[in-house]
This record gives C-alpha cells, sequence and structure tokens, in this order.
DNA sequence: CCGCGGGCCTGAGAGC
DNA sequence: TGCTCTCAGGCCCGCG
C-alpha cells in the first residue's frame, strides 16, 4: 500500500453518513500513501499532501481489492459507494449497505483537533492500556460496566461482540456498575485486572482468526449470539442469556458472570 | 460533565 | 407471494 498513488476516485453518491468532503476525489488524485494506520475503528491513510484519508466502516462497509486495471471489473454492486483506482493498478472498492461508515480527508493542522479521534480512550492492545488506566476510566461511572466497554473515551476499538465476549472470559457481569472494577482512589480491583487481560486475549484471538467479522462469522463465539446455548465456561452448567442494554444486546452466562 | 433515547440506512429473517 | 415487524457489527445529536 506504500507509495500506491490515486489515479482516479470516483464517487457513485454524495454522501455516507455524512457528506463527502468539496473536492474529495480532485485531493485526492496524485497523491501517494505516505502510511496506513488505524486508531480505534477509525483507518488512516497518510498522503503526501499532508493530508490523512480518515475513514470508518460502520457497521456494513467492506473493503474489497481487485487487481488490474478498472476496464477489467465486473459490474457494480448498487452499494459499492466508492472506488479507489491506484498505481500500480489495483482497484479499491469501499461497499457499504447502511452506509453508517464516513470517510473525510483532514488537513495535517485540523488532525490533532478531530473530533472524533481526539476523544478516543487509549489502544486496547497498548501497553497504555492497563488495569490502572481501565480502573480510572470507570471510576466514577454510573452506567453498566458493558455499556462502559463500548464508550470509546474508556478504550477504542471495543464493538457489541467484542464487549460480550471480553466480559465472560473476565467472568464479570455485563450489568454490574462499571465503578465496581475501581476504587474510590482508582485504583484497580481484581476486576479491573481481569478485564484488562481479557479485553486484550478477546482481541488478540479475534485479529488471529482473521480480524475481521466476516472472518468469524464462522467460529461460535463465546456468549455472542448463543442465546440459550450452554455456557463454554469450565465446570459452568450456565446458560447464556440475552438482554438488551442502551438499545444493544448483550449475551452473557448469569452463573459464571459476577 | 453524564446518561439516555432517538435517528440515521438497508437487508435478512420470522410470522401471518 | 407480500406485508409487517424485529434485529443487525456504530456513532452523533439533543434532552434533562
Amino acid at each position: 500500500m506504500q507509495d500506491a498513488r490515486f489515479v482516479r476516485v470516483l464517487l457513485r453518491r454524495p454522501d455516507l453518513r455524512t457528506p463527502f468532503p468539496r473536492k474529495f476525489a480532485e485531493r485526492l488524485r496524485g497523491q501517494t500513501v505516505v502510511r496506513v494506520a488505524r486508531r480505534g475503528k477509525y483507518l488512516l491513510v497518510e498522503l503526501s499532501s499532508g493530508d490523512t484519508l480518515v475513514m470508518h466502516l460502520g457497521m456494513s462497509g467492506a473493503f474489497s481489492v481487485a487487481a488490474g486495471p478498472s476496464a477489467e471489473r465486473a459490474e457494480a454492486d448498487r452499494h459499492d459507494h466508492v472506488v479507489f483506482e491506484m498505481s500500480p493498478h489495483a482497484i479499491v472498492t469501499f461497499n457499504d449497505p447502511r452506509r453508517f461508515g464516513f470517510m473525510d480527508l483532514v488537513t495535517r493542522k485540523a488532525m490533532p483537533g478531530h473530533a472524533a479521534l481526539s476523544k478516543l480512550g487509549p489502544e486496547p492492545l497498548s501497553p497504555d492500556f492497563d488495569a490502572a488506566a481501565l480502573a480510572r476510566a470507570c471510576k466514577g461511572r454510573k452506567t453498566s460496566l458493558k455499556v462502559a466497554l463500548l464508550d470509546q473515551r474508556v478504550v477504542a476499538g471495543i464493538g457489541n461482540i467484542y464487549a460480550s465476549e471480553a466480559l465472560h472470559r473476565a467472568g464479570l457481569s455485563p450489568r454490574r456498575k462499571a465503578s465496581t472494577i475501581a476504587t474510590r482512589t482508582g485504583a484497580p480491583l481484581a476486576g479491573a485486572v481481569r478485564l484488562t487481560a481479557a479485553i486484550k486475549a478477546v482481541l488478540i484471538d479475534a485479529i488471529e482468526r482473521g480480524g475481521s467479522y466476516a472472518a468469524t462469522r464462522g467460529h461460535r463465539f463465546r456468549v455472542y449470539e448463543r442465546e440459550g446455548e450452554p455456557c463454554l465456561t469450565k465446570k459452568c452448567r450456565g446458560t447464556i442469556k440475552r438482554i438488551t442494554q442502551m438499545g444493544r444486546s448483550t449475551f452473557f452466562c448469569p452463573t459464571c458472570q459476577k
């Protein structure tokens, strides 16, 4: 991807969740890719111009890459909203049926103050994210542990599946108040230590299995989408339950998650 | 500041 | 077959 050049950018509609910025295609054309990075759920492509292409897949967004010139490309799907024609020959297509994804071009100057990016919590797999950091972020929070994990300011990048998965792995109930894993002084309790380790383990596991949601579809999660099925924790005879928290499904085992 | 509800979109599947 | 309903991996906005 490094040194790849944007030859042509095709927008097949004016917006995703938000409108594309003015002159989006023009500003990309001719730029080369300096670096590809990620922050939380945001994809960042640094360009030779100094701008950063900031992208989010939302719920249903996906990229596909095809080698070869565009002329050889098959008929576009109705949800293929953006096509990047790269040099050397590669066609990168963004498909997103629900259009909850978005793309933006941010200048070097505007990057530090970016509304969404600047509020993100620590990267879960970085050393910055430890039990003390999690405890601090949960301190004083009246909301549930599950909802706290979905808050990208607490820790960046956890979604609805892995919030449930991590809590099961840590043996913590999603219904617990987030503040109960931190002491009043902010020192981490055993729960924070276990949850931090569980989050890291769940993510590493997912990445090793192929990373994406699509790639994990075939494998059985520990609790996600397993309502009514037996708990997989050793020696636990519990049954997975599904509840709704803040309008979103949570799966957990009431027997081994306290 | 926090917590919560609604809205944004389309598609898949269940039930009638 | 077709309608209606619910649910889906995320985030933003406005309210209290």
